[in-house]
DNA sequence: GTGGTCTAGACCACC
DNA sequence: GTGGTCTAGACCACA
């Protein structure tokens, strides 16, 4: 269900935390969905409970999810009002900035940037 | 002469490499050309100077730059063969990568994206 | 400089962050004021690094305090626009309805309610 | 008859336990009084019945509440000695002494409590 | 069954 | 020196 990378540079945690809010903001988690619990997700992906319930608890506290003792944690049913749930081509932001950014400094031009998103996106096709 | 920012979650001297990565592959920094002082950075961007020698130090490693005893670094004159200077192209896959997978599981169009990345673009016109 | 109990049932990560949060917005702790490492606290304390480390990142999460890479954490300098630092008497908001609900269900009257406080507040002059 | 808040934070056995206390302590719940069956409250409060009976089962422990065979619980007619039914005023203890901690931790001042005490208490008039 | 808390200890990244 | 991440394992609280 989800992609967890443990080798990548970047906590696991937090690649967890991403996911999350990008299924939620793109619909495929829709307010109170139940998430795996911390114990599947640990045993499926070989990874420590408190890793993955340290992802939830942040969540939590940002808004995005809900807590009900016994029960697994649900999508929160309606996100907090300082914009818990930003909008889909909000959360592109970064890695856009990034890219340009990179791409500016090795002066390359925007028609070659793009054709190489295009390139990349095809491949990812699946 | 390079954008340092603190603030932004990467190392300090990982951006610092990058940049002159980039400065190289573009043809903006040439063989034989002296890079400003570790202490002239250090100053310049009121940040650590072991930080900026370890930048210098790492791109040393990869022979990006060469160290005269007394005098600046210098880019170096033959890069050695270890593919130490990359295409300019290459160089962008990282952060690349980085969009196409956060685009797709925002579940967004290859439309979508490619009008954000021009519009971006077109913003960073300085 | 905290009063932290591992006794008290509430948990000791929860402790420190309330009081951190109590000590900002009374002005004990200014902008800028760094805070005890992570290590120190530990220490004096006799408590798990990570229970520290806890706090101090859930307030970080709160913008209510700041990461400076290699330096002790730090009180923000300006919280964040989402009302990151609460009024002091806001603060009280809590504590207030718990005893306001449990007075009434004792049928107690207000003058009964308000002389037993100003009796506790004497009594913890020191 | 109770207030029973799942969202609270604070255990819902643990509501229901002080809530009966209070009733107690104050009168409205007199000794041979019967309680309302667990089904009934689960029933009405949607919650799970076995935490209804956690509650009751404390209270029965503590002497509060005690059972007969095939009837509802009631309460219990002499109160065992071990100080099962404390002074009314001893029951805001914890409440009182949580509020005066957090106070005196703001800098607040007698006064500003008091009065916050009174705003809420008029506000909680119905 | 759910999640929460804490510990002890290892290792890393950054300045 | 600073904080961050992860693990393994124990124990608790709640429904």
């Amino acid at each position: 269900m989800f992609i967890l990378n443990p080798q990548s540079g970047i906590p696991i945690y937090r690649q967890l935390q991403e996911q999350v809010r990008r299924m939620v903001a793109s619909g495929q988690l829709k307010p109170g969905t139940p998430l795996p619990s911390v114990r599947d997700l640990a045993l499926a992906h070989a990874i420590n409970p408190m890793t993955i319930s340290r992802a939830y608890s942040l969540l939590e506290a940002e808004g995005l999810l809900e807590r009900h003792r016994g029960k697994p944690m649900t999508v929160a049913s309606q996100p907090r009002g300082n914009g818990a749930t930003p909008k889909r081509l909000e959360q592109i932001e970064a890695p856009l900035d990034h890219l340009v950014l990179a791409a500016r400094q090795l002066q390359l031009t925007e028609g070659e940037v793009v054709r190489a998103l295009r390139k990349k996106w095809s491949e990812s096709d699946d």
